[in-house]
DNA sequence: TTATCATTTGAACAAATGTTCAAATGATAA
DNA sequence: TTATCATTTGAACATTTGTTCAAATGATAA
């Protein structure tokens, strides 16, 4: 089976996708809104960081599409866009932990 | 459906693994080794790059154990390592090209 | 062995990236 | 409106990262 190589533009693209995931602190954070909606300030309870940091790389995941965003009262709560995000990470940690 | 957060050792070598895709020479690397095994001097034509960084980008995904190598000849020739690389670059494909 | 081709190595450099800090903005609740 | 809490912003800084270059190594074929 032959497979042919996609455009250079496409790849590009997912590389960006990947690098996403390739930070710890964006993975934490995906981790962490896959339980429920999260705010900054929670985020960075949780993670033990300072919502500064918290609060650039959200940006940096909602510019992705990989998460979206609603106001609740005078917080901002943040979840994961869609399933896509939930199945790439679920592929990683199936790398991971078999054997 | 209440998830738990992994150990953060675990999310840290998620990150790890992501990271190895996060690079479109790497990339492009991985898909040109889904078509046959290949070694550095073909791959830096295919990719229009040197084989010296053709050789430091193999490395790195030889270490992080994504692809093997054997001699045939005077060449070396590389190609994946097993399935769940073809697995995650295919999720991050679908997920770019849905929608 | 020697000549040749393929691959690797290490240092140097430029570019990209994540966190901190201080200050600004947003939006509610009083 | 004003005070307060939550979040965002931008510049600065240190770190990490990918490529280049020149030189070294590996391993075959002659």
């Amino acid at each position: 089976m032959e497979g042919r190589m996609p455009e250079d533009t496409l790849l590009y693209d997912l590389a960006d996708l990947f690098r996403m995931f390739a930070d710890s602190t964006r993975v934490r954070i995906l981790y962490a809104l896959m339980d429920n909606e999260t705010g900054v300030t929670e985020l960075a309870n949780v993670l033990n960081m300072t919502p500064s940091a918290i609060s650039h790389q959200l940006r940096i995941l909602k510019d992705a599409k990989l998460i979206g965003s609603r106001r609740e009262g005078k917080g901002i709560l943040y979840s994961l866009a869609d399933d896509h995000v939930r199945t790439i990470l679920d592929m990683g940690m199936e790398h991971l932990t078999e054997e």
